[in-house]
DNA sequence: CGAAATAATCGTAAATATACGAAACTAATT
DNA sequence: AATTAGTTTCGTATATTTACGATTATTTCG
């Protein structure tokens, strides 16, 4: 899975967001400013060389849908970071933001509960 | 504090793992396939340029060490991140990883003893 | 001092990313 | 068929990043 750049990195936020749709469905879900019409379009246009996304043709639009998913995405993006700065422990970047207090206590107890649960496994 | 590209991010990593050093202390620290040393050079001058290192010369050699703390960049990363893939919430962060099983509960009530003892607050 | 070693700096080339207007294409409307 | 509207594609310009050799500066050592 090839790195993506700001742009492009922004643009699947909202094709993720989204869920599919053409070019301009994106742009609406885009945050402001808004890019150019044509700029995004380079944008998707290279995106779908990296594999991230796929096309259809609808008429004379072509609709766009993500081939990645954000969750893998996430994880693969993730999993680099917490290497480089964490030495590869997600519980080492726990509880760098729990000392922080970006999380709380209580918070923590309720994860457990959740993942405990036999119906979440 | 600027964004940094992926060369200079890795260049301070390790920075950060030496601590303080000359540029050819930072090539040592640096994971294979190494970068020509004047390429390390440009860009250590790339960082000092955008406030991230200092420098002090030492004979003809200059020692250089960090201005940002690696600590600090972890927070405004994450946070961006955290905005971008969690709705803003490191609960949300916290919960995506347990349940794919990058943290197990027990690591998370370590956590939990780890901050509510009062020595650590 | 002069030569060799060590280190930084400068200049520039090449690759990549960003930006966007003009033109082309397609479909719908008159 | 011609016009209009919506959309993509193409070409190109600019900025940024990456890369590194040649040169310069400084120190060390004979």
């Amino acid at each position: 899975m090839e790195k993506l750049t700001q742009q492009e990195e922004e643009a699947m936020l909202a094709v993720w967001q989204v869920g599919a749709g053409f070019i301009k469905d994106f742009m609406d879900a885009m945050p402001e400013p808004k890019t150019p019409y044509t700029t995004l379009a380079s944008t998707i246009k290279n995106l779908e060389r990296k594999g991230f996304l796929k096309g259809e043709r609808y008429a004379n639009a072509i609709r766009y849908s993500a081939k990645v998913k954000e969750a893998d995405y996430k994880k693969r993006f993730m999993n680099g970071f917490v290497n480089d700065y964490f030495q590869n422990s997600y519980k080492e970047l726990v509880a760098f933001f729990a000392k922080d207090k970006k999380i709380s206590a209580a918070e923590l107890k309720e994860i457990i509960d959740l993942i405990e649960k036999p119906e979440n496994q």
